[in-house]
DNA sequence: GAACGCGCTGAGAACGATTCTCAACAGCCA
DNA sequence: TGGCTGTTGAGAATCGTTCTCAGCGCGTTC
């Protein structure tokens, strides 16, 4: 789990460095509703939705509308932090956005766990259907869908 | 495009036929407008939404209200003709369901245009990912967004 | 083929998630 | 310290979808 950790908080660095550079960029501000909202997301354990992550923010500081979380996640995804995903039943969730190395998921219809995972060979696979068909891709989403160890039994 | 036509009049007759049960199975009845936005859907060329289909059924009978439309699609959905899927953007769009072969998409980002894949490689690296996770996989979701040929140039 | 029961329908109200509006507020530069 | 401009919270507005309800029409019964 030690270098797990470690990766996480070069994440949030960078994730940080993004934001301040969008911020400054765009002459926008840096304030105190703001910083609470990133930091909870960058906490939170990604796949996350608004309503969730607005419950988490108000628990640190009960003044803040929903209105700043949806601008702050906004702001997250037009500065390359935040993904949003809409998931099976149309849950509409954020994760932070993994510039080096793509993942996708494995969803628990049951429990609703997600699991993330990387396969190199489905990658490559993706690049040959691509090409197949006259597309040059940007970007894809993979959704795996089904019951989890512990719903199984 | 000759056994093309084939296979799209035998799907569509399959569709009836699962709605047809369907009704009598839940002794439900067979109307006017629920024939007429059936068949719309089926003709319609698939990822189809809600509106757009609500149009398209208007245009040939403006009486038809918005909350049929939608309550058939969900009708639809439950007999296992239509599926409804979120793409990239969070549009909802519904497609004929494919009850004998699955497939996935790709997505033009620039002029929206979606073709449909299937590659069975890759539907056995997901069965070995969801092995390796300890997951039962019941569907995927799988798809890929960028440049079709025509938008490249 | 008339009558009846119950499912079906359209219109508009209601709803949940998200965005917008606006007046008050707060960074930041001079 | 002002003052310019971006930011904020609250509530209104919007969007897509579902619900409600009174009236309509399918299909069965006699």
């Amino acid at each position: 789990m030690g270098p797990r950790t470690v990766e996480k908080h070069v994440h949030k660095d960078e994730a940080w460095e993004r934001v301040r550079r969008y911020l400054a960029q765009k002459g926008l501000r840096s304030t105190g509703q703001r910083d609470l909202i990133i930091e909870t997301f960058l906490a939170a354990s990604g796949h996350i939705n608004a309503e969730e992550l607005t419950r988490a923010v108000k628990r640190r500081n009960r003044g803040v509308g929903a209105a700043t979380v949806y601008r702050t996640l906004r702001l997250l995804s037009d500065c390359g932090v935040a993904v949003a995903r809409t998931f099976g039943d149309g849950e509409k969730r954020y994760e932070v956005e993994d510039h080096d190395g793509h993942h996708d998921h494995l969803i628990c219809e049951s429990c609703g766990t997600i699991v993330e995972f990387e396969d190199d060979e489905i990658e490559a696979l993706q690049d040959a259907v691509a090409k197949r068909y006259g597309f040059r891709l940007s970007r894809h989403k993979h959704e795996l869908y089904g019951l989890c160890r512990k719903c199984i039994s």
